[in-house]
DNA sequence: AGCTGATCATTC
DNA sequence: GAATGATCAGCT
C-alpha cells in the first residue's frame, strides 16, 4: 500500500480511502510513505496532519480554500485520547480584521470552510509516542440547522467587535462554539486591523477555532 | 505578510 | 487539569 497520487474522484473514494488508512499508526502509514516520523510534535505540530493529506490525496500546500475543492470537502484531523474526547481545540481559518463590506455569515470563510468537514481522529495522548499513535476511521459531517445557528451567533458578535474597532477587547472567552485566538509564528507578527475610532491599528493576526466542547459533540454524535 | 497544517506551555 | 494565549514549520 502506497499513498494515492491522485485526488478522489468523488465522496465515496475519499472514505474508501479513509477506512484504508483506518487503524493504522502513523508510523505504518510514515513508513509505508517513506516519511521520518519525528520524536515529538513540539517542533513539527502540523506533521500528522501533512501526512494524512499525503494519505487521502488532498492537495498540498497551503490554499485559503478546501482541501478537497471539487468535492467541497475539508479534511481535519482532531487529536483525541483514550475516551475519543478531543485534546485540543479545531483551527477553522484565519480572521480578516479588515472586513470588506458585504460579508455575511453566509458568505464566510468560516461558514465556507465547516459546509462539509471530513473529521479523522488520532490518538493524541503524550504518552503515546508518535509513531504509535492509530488513526480512526473518519467521518463526514455537514453543520446541523442548530450547529448552524450556533456558529453564525458566534461569528456574528465576533465579526461585529472587529469591525466596530474592537478586535483588542477580544479574548478567547468569547464565543460558545467558536472563538477567537491569535494566530502567528510569534508576538512579533503584526497586521492591520480597526481601532476603536476607525483609525488603522497594527495587531495580532488571529484566526478562529472551534473549541473542544463543539467537536465533542460531533465525536459523540460519529461514535457514541 | 498571509495562510496552511496545528500543538505547546503558561496561566488560571 | 483545562483553557487561553503563544508558538513552530512550510509554502506562496
Amino acid at each position: 500500500m502506497k499513498p494515492p497520487s491522485t485526488p478522489p474522484t468523488n465522496i465515496d473514494e475519499l472514505l474508501q480511502r479513509c477506512q484504508q488508512i483506518a487503524g493504522l499508526s502513523l508510523g505504518e502509514l510514515a513508513g509505508l510513505a517513506a516519511i521520518q516520523v519525528p520524536q515529538n510534535l513540539q517542533r513539527h505540530k502540523g506533521w500528522q496532519g501533512q501526512l494524512l493529506e499525503l494519505w487521502l490525496g488532498a492537495t498540498a500546500g497551503s490554499k485559503p480554500q478546501q482541501d478537497f475543492p471539487d468535492l467541497g470537502v475539508e479534511l481535519k484531523t482532531i487529536p483525541i485520547d483514550r475516551r475519543w474526547q478531543p485534546l485540543e481545540t479545531t483551527y477553522v481559518c484565519y480572521a480578516p480584521l479588515m472586513n470588506p463590506p458585504g460579508v455575511t455569515w453566509h458568505t464566510s470563510n468560516v461558514r465556507n470552510k465547516l459546509a462539509q468537514v471530513l473529521w479523522l481522529p488520532v490518538e493524541g495522548d503524550r504518552e503515546i509516542p508518535v509513531s504509535e499513535r492509530r488513526v480512526a476511521n473518519g467521518f463526514l459531517w455537514t453543520p446541523g440547522e442548530d450547529e448552524d445557528a450556533l456558529l453564525q451567533k458566534d461569528w456574528e458578535e465576533l465579526t461585529e467587535m472587529i469591525v466596530l474597532g474592537h478586535v483588542e477587547k477580544i479574548t478567547a472567552r468569547h464565543g460558545n462554539a467558536l472563538h477567537l485566538r491569535p494566530k502567528a509564528a510569534d508576538g512579533s507578527v503584526l497586521t492591520d486591523a480597526l481601532g476603536p475610532e476607525g483609525q488603522r491599528i497594527k495587531t495580532r493576526p488571529r484566526g478562529f477555532y472551534l473549541r473542544k466542547t463543539f467537536t465533542q459533540t460531533l465525536l459523540m454524535r460519529a461514535f457514541g
